[in-house]
RNA sequence: GGAGAGGUGGCUGAGUGGUCGAAAGCGGCGGUCUUGAAAACCGUUGAGGGGAAACCCUCCCAGGGUUCGAAUCCCUGCCUCUCCGCCA
């Protein structure tokens, strides 16, 4: 959300910078539904004023043993009249607040000026793709020969978009997450976390999947309905929901595993093959709460830690900066981390990590108390997969392929396996 | 699932339908004392919003209700704790 100061001091400004991302802000509508807000409001509080020094001398009154009938007389009527204006501003107030959920973040200044995917410049490429000597395989095929990736059974157990792993590709699965969370806990200074998998819709309008991106989530039909977690961003991000940190405790670095579910409605069509666009996919987060000033350096920081992830499996990958048509909705700034798949002869997206400013802080009410000010003010919050563990595994298994179909354990990650050095068919 | 007890400021915890936005303590901040610190003492200290300002409004888990007036009374919901049952 938007600090609505800034949409009533300078609305014009606003409309102007969202219009970088291809947003049109209804200025007219907003303006007016302010100015009715403004006018009901000034009326309401004179009311409650009224109401409440009357009720005060009654008070005064009977206690001094006074006669408080003709006080009574006087009050008469204007309970139903406050009833009927504090009505009508709640009801303004939750149009305006509904529209203010609504209106996505404001990229910042430097963020390059672009429609979409294809605008969003390179800042930086690491590693050296590999050169094979025979034709490399995606890993659809790479898996399927070694026995160990199954789309079919999946299928057959649930649906499309699922997979099915088994034996030591499974197991190397399970040891990148082992790997980077140790990583991010051991070398990156991360707290591990363990979060609940479902969440209610305060936690999601909290980060900014609710209320505008609903058909993207996964809701349970019973009465509680819980939405399953998309990203672990949402639970982690939410610990600090409602709350006021002290300044000595920040930053608050987290780091967690979890798994992520996704509708992929609108992608029909999109990555049906394999393991690049799943329902349910495994990632670790890393999330940062931090004070305002230190959010851009921050943000630097955090997508050094998934490179370091990646440079660590000696992954060749590039890293870029999301222009204003690409951004995400709560993010003022994105960078992408896109891995380099020789299946695909293609870069892909393994991580995003971006700077959301007070935008998810305002709708959390998440807060930390300034020592300058002795005041409570909102948070920054950054986040940042680190990494996608499906699409890491797909990496490894593309860029590490050798001609037999075998797959090559990455020196990082043997210590997690036995010691094992290379997955062959089972 | 059954029975009971609770939800009050950053934290602990009082609170009779009427100067209660709320005692007290802790913590925080400022000061006195001290070479400095601790201790002690004194003072100060909730959040959000409206208004040009004076000042005003809202908030005691949430939502309704009763009343001239609700932290306080009534209803519903949520959450926490204790006991019993069941259970990985």
């Amino acid at each position: 959300m938007l600090d609505p100061k800034l949409l009533r001091g300078d609305l014009d400004g606003v409309a102007a910078k969202l219009a970088r991302r291809g947003y049109v802000l209804d200025i007219t509508t907003l303006e007016s539904l302010e100015e009715q807000r403004k006018a009901i409001q000034v009326e309401t509080q004179a009311l409650q004023a009224e109401r409440n020094s009357r009720s005060k001398s009654i008070g005064k009154a009977k206690a001094a043993g006074e006669d408080i009938a003709p006080l009574l007389q006087e009050v008469e009527g204007l309970g139903d009249q406050l009833k009927t204006k504090e009505a009508e501003l709640a009801k303004l107030q939750d149009e305006l607040h509904g529209l203010l959920m609504g209106i996505p973040n404001i990229p910042q200044d430097d963020v390059p000026d672009g429609k979409g995917e294809e605008d969003n410049p390179e800042i930086r490429a690491w590693g050296e793709r590999p050169v094979f000597d025979f034709a490399p395989k995606d890993h659809v095929d790479l898996g399927e020969a070694l026995g160990q990736l199954d789309f079919e059974t999946a299928a057959k157990l649930t649906g499309s978009r699922f997979s099915v792993i088994h034996g030591p590709l499974a197991r190397l699965h399970r040891a990148l997450i082992q790997f980077m969370l140790d990583t991010h806990t051991q070398q990156h200074g991360y707290r591990e976390v363990y979060v609940p998998y479902l969440v209610n819709a305060d936690s999601l309008r909290g980060t900014g999947q609710l209320p505008k991106f609903e058909e993207d989530l996964f809701r349970m039909t019973d009465e509680a309905g819980y939405y399953l977690i998309p990203t672990a961003e949402v639970p982690v991000t939410n610990l600090v929901r409602d709350s006021i940190i002290e300044a000595d405790d920040l930053p608050l670095c987290y780091t967690a595993h979890t798994p992520c579910f996704r509708s992929e409605a609108g992608s029909y069509g999109k990555d049906t093959r394999g393991m690049i666009r799943q329902h349910q996919f495994e990632k670790v987060e890393m999330v940062q709460l931090v004070r305002p000033e230190d959010s851009a350096a921050a943000l630097e920081a955090l997508t050094g830690h998934a490179e370091a992830i990646l440079q660590q499996l000696e992954l060749p990958y590039r890293v870029v900066a999301l222009c204003t048509g690409d951004i995400g909705f709560s993010a003022a700034r994105t960078y992408d981390l896109e891995v380099w798949l020789p299946g695909q002869q293609k870069y892909r997206e393994i991580s995003s990590c971006s700077n959301f400013e007070a935008f998810q802080a305002r709708r959390m009410q998440a807060r930390w108390r300034n020592p300058d000010t002795g005041k409570p003010e909102l948070l920054h919050t950054i986040n940042g997969s680190g990494l996608a563990v499906g699409r890491t595994l797909v990496a490894i298994m593309e860029n590490c392929q050798q001609a037999d179909g075998s797959i090559r354990v990455p020196v990082a990650l043997q210590r997690y396996m036995g010691d094992t050095t290379l997955i062959s068919k089972l």
